[in-house]
DNA sequence: AATGAGGTCAACCGCGCGAAT
DNA sequence: TATTCGCGCGGTTGACCTCAT
């Protein structure tokens, strides 16, 4: 399933994560954040590219990840909304506690889709989502909000998906999930979505603690000043993750 | 038991956007 | 204003899995 280990041009591995780097990864971004993914590989002792990283970690090793079974809620989710956004996968998997745009996107080419298809009448006009949602749904039009930027993403499920305002929701919707790149959001993503309180993985990220020397931990603090302080070096800062 | 086809999903790639310089 | 940098997104790839023959 996984690719075949390699190095690319730069000299960085490639393909599968090995469960040592699972952990190096973990144990250095539950104790400090991501902070710069392209730095972070280095301090973390990784020789992947950040990008790489950041894949992992956002698909893979957060501990609040859902993996496999979706409910049958998921699903009517998951098909409303990209008939709705498109293959707009962050906006999607943001409505979806626990899943990620990778996995839904997954999930929707080898099932959803195929199911959809499946069950598309030939002679109707109607394409397969708008079939789902009109079936679904019928819509009390005084409960649209006067402005798209009034309404959290949160409650997008609750929006109507047919009639007059549709294509305004829908850019709006989209366009509050395309510029979510700054560092302060990521970070509070971070801190929203993350479960320390896990105690598997408070007892990994501990043992492998235990086996990392002090200069592991403490060395990209004194090489790199443009850290967030606040987050990073005052001691109060532990709580943030724990 | 062997094998080929199709399915699954982790991971890579390239592009676009926003922030910083 | 132009350029550079870092990040996130969506599309695609490819190795492993499962199942039918």
């Amino acid at each position: 399933m996984a690719r075949t280990p390699g190095r690319d041009k730069n000299g960085m591995k490639k393909g599968t994560w090995t469960p040592e780097e699972d952990r190096k990864l973990k144990a250095y971004v539950s104790k400090y954040g991501f902070w710069n993914w392209r730095q972070l590989p280095k301090y973390a002792g990784l020789s992947r590219c950040g990008k790489s990283c950041r894949l992992r970690w956002m698909n893979y090793l957060r501990p609040d990840i859902k993996r496999g079974n979706y409910t049958k809620e998921e699903e009517d989710t998951i098909v409303r909304l990209q008939g709705l956004l498109g293959n707009k996968w962050s906006a999607i998997a943001s409505q979806l506690p626990g899943r990620t745009d990778n996995e839904v996107k997954n999930h929707w080419h080898t099932n959803l889709k195929k199911r959809l298809n499946q069950n598309t009448q030939p002679s109707s006009t109607t394409s397969p989502q708008e079939a789902t949602i009109t079936e679904n749904h019928s819509w009390d039009h005084e409960a649209i909000p006067n402005n798209i930027s009034d309404t959290s993403p949160n409650n997008i499920l609750d929006l109507p998906m047919d009639g007059p305002m549709t294509a305004q929701i829908v850019e709006g919707f989209a366009s509050l999930h395309s510029s979510s790149s700054s560092r302060e959001t990521s970070l509070s993503l971070c801190m929203e979505t993350v479960d320390f309180s896990n105690t598997e993985y408070e007892a990994s990220l501990d043992t492998y603690i235990a086996e990392s020397s002090g200069s592991f931990w403490t060395e990209p603090f004194i090489t790199d000043n443009n850290i967030e302080s606040w987050l990073l070096l005052d001691e109060r800062s532990h709580d943030v993750f724990y």
